[in-house]
DNA sequence: TTCGATATTCGACATGTTTCGAATCTTAGA
DNA sequence: TCTAAGATTCGAAACATGTCGAATATCGAA
């Protein structure tokens, strides 16, 4: 990554970050997306593998008190962003982590903390 | 920091992650948080120092293209949160991260990404 | 103490977000 | 092929956000 400097006049990928921050702005989606990392943590899994994947979007939807479409909503706005993945499994969609995404986030604060 | 399963569920700390990277979300707060690290990187100073501090928000009004009444409230948005400090001095006002919240959200994602 | 430069607050407006329920779509199994 | 279980899309309503300009506040210097 570039320097400070730069990275604050590289307005793409400032679009870019600002928009990973929005989706993880809103309280609901920052608990999909941290359930999503316990149940697939970056770096452990290499082959994708069905039963590691948070899948039952309807529990989900009980559990913080919302509708589905609500928390489909919320999913398609992290996947959106490439926060998250979503593949159907049968009558359910299984939903991961984007493992270079999240390293992008980490990378972004350790570089700004460390220069 | 706690596990992630638990994380997941504390939503006091919930909260205040998702109201920072609210702060975050926005591409003319991200660029101001950006140009104040550039000034005062966390770690490199101990005491706070004038020179260091970036002030001139009338100049950031200019170069971002908005009302210095945006900027105002862009920077308040951004203290609000625990992001910036901000200090007048003289006619102008100095604004600087806060180094703890910085760690914070650094910890946050090497956490996430190494558990 | 007045003036000019800068910052902040306020009210208003346009736009975006969050949420729901209804309607529609997709899939597995009878 | 029909049905039921789940997911998605759509339209609408309530609410929040981003922006401006005008009015106000703060400070340094004449």
């Amino acid at each position: 990554m570039s320097n400070i400097e730069s990275l604050e006049n590289d307005l793409p990928l400032i679009a870019e970050y600002s928009k990973m921050f929005k989706a993880l702005s809103n309280p609901i989606r920052l608990r999909i997306f941290l359930r999503s990392l316990a149940k697939h943590p970056p770096g452990t899994i290499v082959d994708i593998d069905v039963d590691t994947m948070l899948s039952c979007q309807r529990s989900l939807a009980e559990e913080y008190g919302l509708a589905p479409s609500t928390i489909s909503h919320h999913i398609k706005e992290l996947s959106n962003v490439g926060l998250l993945h979503v593949q159907r499994t049968g009558q359910q969609v299984a939903i991961w982590v984007d493992v270079d995404a999240v390293e992008k986030l980490k990378l972004f604060f350790n570089h700004v903390s460390n220069e």
